[in-house]
DNA sequence: CGATAAGTTGACGCACATCAAGCCTAGTGG
DNA sequence: CCACTAGGCTTGATGTGCGTCAACTTATCG
């Protein structure tokens, strides 16, 4: 059984706050509670039928996808390993649990959550700080898909990819998701996606050998792109 | 000097946490607390600057936006009569506060909402429920900007402009912003938006008289696009 | 080996962005 | 009172980025 919790860091670019899982002997604010570990797919289907329901993601990815009436999908929220997922303020907004990668989540009951509020102040605020992340994440969500090329989208999904996971750093990156659920959250089609790929190894920005990770290979070009600089790189997109 | 507070309503066709002023005699948890009432320029500037900074907006509108290098501007997230705006989460977001219209604002001091928290759960939830409502419409507002079509994105914008205001089962509805802005909140440009206007006009799904308010002639119609049936209605979008 | 699915690439059409002009109202000054 | 201006909004013409459809490659599995 794994430990992890959610550890808050400001990072120095974006300034976004990422949740990182961390050793198994850590003893965080969260980890003295009791939780159940089950599959992912239990865990989303009790997370939503629970009043309280919480469950922080321990591995794989879990997603709130929406349908319209044509077919056409949309996921407006994605949950990676080890971050909060709370259903109860989305029960309203119409769409449903999914898992994206097979993983395990930890459960916690109802009551232990509502006891934590007034007897566990540092574990209520891990856990309202993994609840208001997803608030700000939706915000900087709603920036890339409102205005930004395909392009752009694709560099904003690599950063936000590495900011929310644990080596911020690094210029390997997981991408996590496959190709259309990438596409489905950053509202392209996969098709558009690929090409996307495409012109960012075209244009030398990434290198991608295959497997699901990508190199950045000038993170400053792909910022820029990110930030809707079209013409500050001297070239079109 | 108006008392207003939030009032959670479940609606029945989309189920959204909507959030009403009431009358100056209602005497709900939030009313008892001691504020300032400010032009609201004044509040967003203070509530950029404070710590824990917390206002309600008691007339007038307010704005999240988001540039990109080259001037493309973005609403990320709209503030409306009688809502909470909590500026601690968006700090990191790189969007700045703006006016949308002119109107006035509640400020609560730090140290009333810190002792809220213990002293006052019932205020303390309010301006929760407020804040969780903030994430609730942006994952909404997502499945907005991911696929629909500049049509479907306009009537979605209509139901909710009505479920974030007072008289939610009326037909008549006051778009609030003007189109600049409106556009910059569904990610069109102005002209595209104004196309929209009149596609929804000649459908007859929308009447405009010509000032700030429409009226919907066929909300199941109005309803359909908004959820993206481009042919249950017959026609294509 | 065939079957299914994920991903890529190409050809084509459409919806939206862009640029430009025109309309309408409000505000200002003579 | 009218002339003038400016800003918000609409309408038209045109180009392009992305969606759509189709074919192909590659990988996984029985």
């Amino acid at each position: 059984m794994q430990n992890s919790t959610a550890v808050y860091v400001e990072r120095g670019d974006d300034a976004i706050l990422t949740c990182a899982p961390v050793a198994d002997d850590y003893d965080g604010p969260l980890s003295q509670l009791p939780y159940k570990l089950t599959d992912l797919d239990c865990a989303l289907e009790s997370v939503a039928r629970t009043p309280f329901p919480i469950a922080i993601i321990s591995s794989g990815a879990a997603g709130l996808q929406h349908f319209l009436r044509d077919g056409r999908r949309t996921l407006s929220t994605i949950f990676l390993t080890g971050e909060v997922l709370d259903y109860s303020q989305m029960r309203g907004s119409g769409g449903s649990l999914c898992r994206l990668l097979p993983g395990k989540a930890r459960l916690y009951d109802v009551d232990v959550i509502e006891h934590l509020r007034f007897n566990n102040p540092k574990a209520w605020a891990t856990l309202m700080a993994g609840k208001f992340r997803c608030c700000s994440l939706s915000t900087n969500h709603s920036v890339d898909l409102a205005r930004k090329s395909a392009v752009e989208k694709l560099a904003s999904f690599i950063f936000e990819c590495r900011s929310r996971q644990a080596e911020c750093r690094s210029t390997l990156i997981n991408l996590i998701l496959n190709r259309i659920d990438i596409a489905d959250y950053m509202g392209l089609r996969p098709e558009t996606l690929s090409r996307a790929f495409t012109k960012l190894k075209q244009r030398r920005m990434i290198a991608c050998d295959g497997s699901d990770f990508i190199h950045i290979l000038n993170e400053p070009g792909l910022r820029q792109i990110a930030n809707g600089a079209t013409n500050e790189c001297g070239c079109a997109l």
